[in-house]
DNA sequence: CCCAATGTGAATTTAGTGTGAAAACTCGAT
DNA sequence: ATCGAGTTTTCACACTAAATTCACATTGGG
């Protein structure tokens, strides 16, 4: 269902949550200490992350506050009971929701489906990928929600490879569907394109999967590079 | 953005909220008890009000009940967990939504969001975009309370894209939405207006953006130039 | 290693939009 | 009727972003 990430220095703690959140059919990865998170985050995207604040290392607060520089990804924060003042540091670096150890793992599950449930908009037609969003009736696209200048062929194009992601595309449905059935052009447009997508596509890029002799493919998960 | 009174007698849960409310822009006033909150309320207005349900001097429910004399604010209930049986209570007298104790500060704010949206949709109907304001029944634009003279055409372009604000509109539909199905003339008239529009939004004029080989879209959020 | 397929940067061409000025239209006041 | 201020439309042209081409580099499978 989900990609969680739990942070928690304590083994058993850790074992807990995963437990559960496999239980109700999410994804689960543990960093066992702030530095080994941050690191982790600077590699792939989560849909959630369970954050203790206390961790030798590097707390959970500077966790957050680094993670939220390149991703709005959703934080529940662990504090122990009695660190109830803690929760006020949350404001300032975006903290989600807050659960106080020792905690019931059902409540947790409650919370995360909660934000999961909030955080996946469906008023309109759009398409996340990882922190990549595809909004069809703005005609828009951000990464990690900043808004990403699309050429109008860059669109369209990007546009029929997500509306049929996890499929091998040919070269020539791809032509004929972006371009017209009547294209006539160098053989060399299509790919100066899939560049052009890609450059813009950032982090992304390797979405777009070249299909050697064939055509190409857009990935449907986000990746873990 | 707007003038909140939470009322508690935690100190702790008064700070959190206040925090993350003054992070989003509201004024807030807070109140330790209930018996306080009665009397402040009897003096000034506020646009949204968070209650605790268990308080020492007088309970959330009473001073709901007395707020609604005179008064028809939104009100957010607080309860601790297991108070389900409230929730009846709280209908009868006029509570807007409930939060369940302890919550996740981000939700709340959510919450606080929308019976705002809701609350100003409802009594009026108008469109702010950050110090931009339309006001479909009085048919006016002002900028920061100054008011800005629009012609006929120039307003019904600017009440098509906002109306639609957020979503690629093709010059084709602004064309036959705001000139008729039947227009049939140059090609420069629809980006003269759009000019002279833009000329008339100053600092906002930006947020009517270009989309290139399609037509155009209104941003919808305030830009932050 | 070879070769066909794909990637790439730069140059070129094309197409879409912005703009100012002028013409044409509207409509109320004289 | 006529005027005229304000408004709308047209048009020629400027501008620039975007699409395409092309020569050449790189890659990956047999």
């Amino acid at each position: 269902m989900s990609n969680i990430l739990i942070v928690d220095d304590e083994l058993k703690i850790r074992e807990i949550i995963k437990k559960y959140a496999e239980f109700e059919g999410h994804t689960v990865t543990e960093a066992s200490g702030g530095l080994q998170a941050v690191n982790i985050c600077r590699e792939r995207e989560f849909d959630i992350i369970i954050l203790d604040i206390m961790m030798p290392d590097l707390d959970g607060f500077s966790v957050c506050r680094e993670i939220r520089k390149n991703s709005s990804t959703p934080v529940i924060m662990l504090s122990a009971r009695g660190e109830e003042y803690d929760r006020i540091h949350g404001f300032e670096v975006g903290v989600d929701d807050y659960v106080v150890k020792p905690f019931s793992p059902k409540e947790l599950m409650m919370r995360i489906a909660a934000i999961i449930k909030r955080s996946s908009k469906s008023d309109s037609d759009m398409v996340k990928i990882g922190g990549l969003c595809i909004d069809f009736t703005g005609r828009m696209v951000t990464i990690d929600g900043k808004n990403i200048n699309m050429t109008p062929k860059e669109y369209d194009l990007l546009f029929y490879l997500v509306k049929n992601r996890g499929i091998a595309l040919t070269r020539e449905k791809l032509i004929s569907n972006v371009w017209g059935y009547d294209f006539y052009g160098d053989d060399r447009t299509l790919d100066t394109h899939i560049k052009l997508l890609r450059k813009n596509l950032g982090e992304y890029s390797s979405n777009i999967v070249t299909l050697r002799g064939v055509g190409y493919r857009f990935e449907a998960s986000a990746n873990q590079t």
